[in-house]
Parts: C-alpha cells; structure tokens; sequence
RNA sequence: UGCCCGAUGGUGUAAUGGUAGCACAACUGGUUCUGGUUCAGUUUGUCUUGGUUCGAAUCCAGGUCGGGCAGCCA
C-alpha cells in the first residue's frame, strides 16, 4: 500500500491537481496519471521517486494509474525487462490499473493521426539524410535551414509515407517530420521527426511495422489516447513540452498537461542507466542486483525495504530544483523501519575464541533472548550457552584505549542476555597475535543482571561455539568514494572514484542457530553490529547461511575513538 | 554568445505579502542489558542590487550563479 501523506505538505505539483478539481476541470475521481518507463534497462531508486508520484497521486484522489511501457524503439528495448520493471513496481508496494499497457499497442492509431497531421499540412515526407538533417537544423545560437522537401504537395507526402509503411524504403532514406518553424529557438521545435524507417523485428507487434514513431510526437498520443489527465516526467522534458502541446492541439483529441519535476541525485551514487551498464559490463559489480547497486533490485537484495524507500520519496517533496540529496537520509528511513520491525540476532562477524574456565564442561544452557525490544510482544526464543564461546574480535583489546567499554584483561563486561563475564588470561600464536581468551563467569547474573546491583560498563555479543552456524557475510560499503562520482581529475571519469573497499567478504562467521533456518530475504539486527539480510540467491534454509549487510548500526564509539587518534 | 528552467542552514524541503518551520547531517548532555533505540538541547539559512509596500523568502526590474536543450534515443 502507498504511503499515508496526508500530514505532508501539498507540493507544486499536488497544487496543481487540486486547483484543476477546485475549477472543475476534472472531478477527484477522473484524475489519470501513468508511470511510462522504456524497457530497456532496469529500474532504480531515481525511478522509484518518479513511481511514488504517478501512483502516489492518482490514489490520493481516488484516480488511476497505468503502467505503461513506452516501447516505440525496437532496437533497444526487450521483453526481459518489461518482466523486470513490472516485478520491481509491485514489490515498491504499487498496483496499476488493468493490464500493463503498451505503445506499441497505438501504433495504428498513431500512424492515422499522423496522416491526419499531412493532411493539415503540418506534416511532410523529407527525404534528406540523418547527416543533411542534422546540418539543416542550425545550432543553439543560429537558426535552421528549411528542407527542400518541406512544400512538397500533401498529396505527395501522404503516397510517400504511406509508401513507407508499406516497406518500399530503406532505412534512413525518408522520415515524417512535423512543419513547425525552422527558425524557432527551441531547437525541438525546427521540424522534428515524428516517423523514422526501421526494417527491424519488434518485441510485441514483430514484423509488422517499419515506421516507429518518435518519442514527442508518440507520448503526448499515448497519454491522450489513454485519458491522462496528468503526465509527469523529469525536467530534461520540460523543452519539449511546447511540442507535446503543439502534437495534440490540431487533433480533436484529450489534452493532457505534461509537468516536470527534477530528477533524484544521491551522493556517492551514479544514476544514469549508461553508467549502470558500465559497471555491469566490466564487472565492477556482479549484475544489476548487485546489492551495492541503486537499482530496485540492488537495493532489495541489499535489504531495503519498500516501505522505507516509499518514505524517503515522501521526505524529498517535489520541486524543480536540481540537487543532490544525501545518501544518509535514505539510511535513516531504512534504519527508522528496520529498527522496528527487524528481528534481533546475535553474530560474531570476525570469531575470537573464548573458554569460560569456570564454566561445566560439556555443559549446554538455553537462555532467553528477546526477539525484538522495540516489540517485546514479539516474544524471545532460546540461545544456547557453553564452556566456549565466540565474541568478536573487536570486542577485545588487551591495552584498552580511554573509555573503552568492552573487554580487556581484568575487565568485567556482560555477555547479552547470558553472564557477566571477566578476562584473566590472552593466549597468543606464533606470531604473537591473541587467539584464544580463558575467562571466568559470575553464575549469579544468569540472564544479565547483577543481583548485587553492580553495574557493568559493557554489553558484548557473542555465539556460542558449539552450535555456531558458519557463514559467509558480505559487508557492502558505498560504491564510490566521493559524494559526486563525476567530480574527477582531467581525462578521469567516475570509474575512478569507484571505492575499492565496497565489498568486503567475510567466510568464517559464527552465527547463532536460528540464522540457519530463515528464509531468503529475511532483514534482521545482528546485534550491536548492523541490519543483514539473508541473500535472495545464496542463502540456503537449513542449508547454507548467506548475508548481506544492509546498513550499519551507527557507530557512536567508533567517532569517539577516532576523535581520540 | 540563443532559448527554457531554477536559486531558503552542510543536505532535502516548508512558509503563496505578516514570528523563516520541519527532516536528515553535525555537535552537547540524560536514559539504556545493543556505544543501537530514545529523550532534552545546541550550531548553521532567504544568491545579489535596486524598486513596490506600513511590512518582501514571497511581487517587479537588472545582475550573478547553477541545470537543461542542437538523436532518425527516451
């Protein structure tokens, strides 16, 4: 279900919907809007605030909303993703209206308009080559030339393009092309094309055409065709806008109002799908799942949840502003809903071994530990506890650092929800590093708490060594290392900023028993550490336990020590 | 040196002619069986110059800075 934003503030482009109710233009009920990505490439954060508009909206006001896959390019667009970016929508939490829809179902509808647009005379054949056209187009600061093909008859135009449908021309030898003004100063507006000839096999209408019609003349038909009241889109299209309006004014069709909105920049990420590609194709990251990658699925495999990513869209707003917004605020929406719903485990990421000496051999207790203290309604389950134990080596230093609160040789800290524990004796390797602690434990504190009220400094995690599953955790990091990849030195680009630390892959964790058993994608706590979630593809039930960090839990200690240095 | 759009703390935004507010980030401190959470608090802002007005972030004009546009891509 879409997010609750009643409390929001109204945005410009809510203004605007609200003020067309208010005149009655359209009544609440009416109002249409659609989500018209290219299947081409997959989706990724930045669509998914576009997403949480278009549906967004239409729900608010009890309207509809398509989804819509603008498939007027055969050349780069595959039914593999049209199944990719349907999955990635319904997991964000959205249902569109009726079937998914399709451009290429109005191909015939399109190609009738655009005979209607010859007959108008505001359109005509011209037969000059890619290269003429794009020298005949003028620059930024001149005008354009006109073609020597723009007064030819309509009469000549309509058998020309009709011709071209029918298959006679090769490609690039004509194009349909709006008679606007070859003098304007949008450039869009100098003639552009509407049809071009593509001998080439579509995904969904196969061979049975070879004229495709242009994104601006075919989007603004595709929305009037289905009744959008409201087509938004990203702000690089706001110069096209007069030639969306210009498209549909002559025909005795539905007008809709196209808006623009600026397009989600986060820092330490790239968006764009060219340079997605380019870490895929070079195996920078393992596919477009890969969980440090912003794509829907790279965030799902991480272990963002949809409910938090349907929060940070509601937190950005809506402007026509160009900005960046910090990766951190997305965490934090992740962390706010984790931190409530996520389950807590106990997992030792890098295992130092300890013996509690004065602890029964062969001895194994159950102990109770919360599942979730946010909920404790959520009940406890069972942890075993033994002779041996595993903590995590960072929990340990044997010269403490000032206001270290964990454990060091005399100190006394508390294991959770199991004893207070004391370091007497650190044994070491040959090359002198600790790799073994014999410990003593107070059997008074079972379950953590002092009954003489003496208070501990220090709450540690630990698995016990006996039942400890062994696991493979990857540690992901932010991808890049600087907060705009594109910023680099002369003659770089944002590969180089690539952070070669955003993968770290951990094979010997110990994990408490239950990690074991859960299924794939399960997002949990381990304890004092981070949010995991258990991987889509590797994680095994009962089997092979595989995780993924999502997110680390903040670190507060972690600033105090480094102040410190 | 064309056209379009934009500019509010470090970041994302609100205030639609009347007290510049919220969230994130940062920093202090309290609580805590997670150095988590939570609570209390602190720091930081209207691009600039004029004009209109009793009063301007808001309206007007000039400037500055930033983004976008010359695919038979979307």
């Amino acid at each position: 279900m879409p997010n609750n934003n009643e409390n929001a503030p109204v945005d410009f482009i809510r203004a605007i919907v609200n003020e067309d109710i208010r005149s009655g233009k359209y009544k609440p009920e009416e109002i249409r809007t659609r989500f018209p990505p290219e299947p081409n490439g997959y989706l990724h954060i930045g669509h998914a605030k576009a997403i949480c508009i278009d549906f967004g909206i239409a729900a608010e006001y009890g309207g509809k909303c398509y989804l819509r896959m603008d498939d007027t390019n055969p050349g780069k667009e595959d039914i593999e993703y049209v199944q990719a970016i349907e999955e990635d929508v319904r997991w964000l939490g959205f249902t569109w209206d009726g079937p998914t829809r399709y451009a290429s179902d109005y191909f015939q509808q399109m190609y009738d308009y655009a005979v209607d647009m010859i007959k108008l005379g505001l359109a005509y054949v011209d037969e000059q080559s890619a290269e003429e056209i794009r020298q005949s187009r003028g620059s930024l600061t001149e005008p354009g030339q006109p073609s020597p093909w723009r007064d030819r008859s309509i009469e000549e135009s309509l058998d020309l393009f009709e011709r071209m449908r029918q298959g006679e021309f090769p490609n690039g030898s004509k194009v349909l092309r709006a008679k606007i003004d070859m003098n304007s100063p949008n450039v869009h507006m100098r003639d552009p094309v509407m049809y071009r000839i593509l001998h080439m096999e579509h995904h969904r209408t196969g061979d049975q055409w070879c004229v495709y019609p242009m994104y601006d003349w075919a989007h603004g038909l595709e929305d009037s065709i289905e009744g959008i009241t409201h087509s938004f889109c990203t702000l690089e299209f706001e110069i096209h806008r007069p030639l969306y309006e210009w498209f549909l004014e002559p025909l005795p069709v539905h007008k809709p109002r196209q808006i623009e909105f600026s397009r989600l920049n986060l820092t330490y990420t790239v968006m764009s799908k060219r340079k997605l590609l380019r870490l895929v194709e070079e195996g920078k990251v393992n596919g477009w799942d890969d969980p440090r990658m912003p794509t829907l699925c790279g965030l799902r495999r991480r272990g963002y949840t949809p409910e938090s990513i349907r929060d940070f869209v509601q937190r950005l707003g809506i402007t026509k502003f160009t900005g960046i917004t910090e990766v951190e605020m997305l965490e934090n929406c992740l962390r706010e809903d984790l931190n409530i719903n996520a389950d807590r485990y106990m997992a030792v990421l890098d295992p130092l071994k300890v013996t509690i000496t004065n602890y029964p051999e062969r001895q194994v207790e159950w102990l109770e530990a919360l599942n979730n203290p946010e909920k404790p309604e959520l009940g406890s389950r069972k942890i075993p506890f033994s002779r041996e134990i595993y903590i995590d080596r960072d929990d340990f230093r044997e010269v403490p650092p000032r206001k270290y609160h964990r454990l060091s040789p005399g100190a006394e800290v508390r294991l959770r929800w199991a004893y207070f524990l004391t370091c007497h004796d650190v044994k070491h390797d040959e090359q002198g590093n600790v790799c073994e602690l014999l410990c003593t434990y107070d059997p008074e504190t079972r379950g953590g708490a002092a009954p003489d009220g003496r208070r501990v400094k220090g709450t540690i995690h630990w698995v016990e060594a006996g039942h400890a599953v062994s696991a493979e955790v990857r540690l992901y990091d932010r991808l890049f290392v600087c907060e705009n990849p594109d910023d680099c030195e002369e003659g770089l680009d944002y590969m180089s900023n690539l952070n070669p630390d955003s993968l770290t892959l951990l094979k010997d964790c110990k994990l408490e028993p239950a990690l074991l058993e859960l299924p794939p994608e399960s997002r949990v706590q381990f304890e004092r550490v981070g949010y995991f979630c258990s991987d889509r593809h590797d994680h095994i039930p009962d089997k092979k336990a595989v995780y993924n960090r999502t997110v680390a839990l903040r670190d507060s200690w972690a600033k105090i020590e480094k102040k410190h240095n």
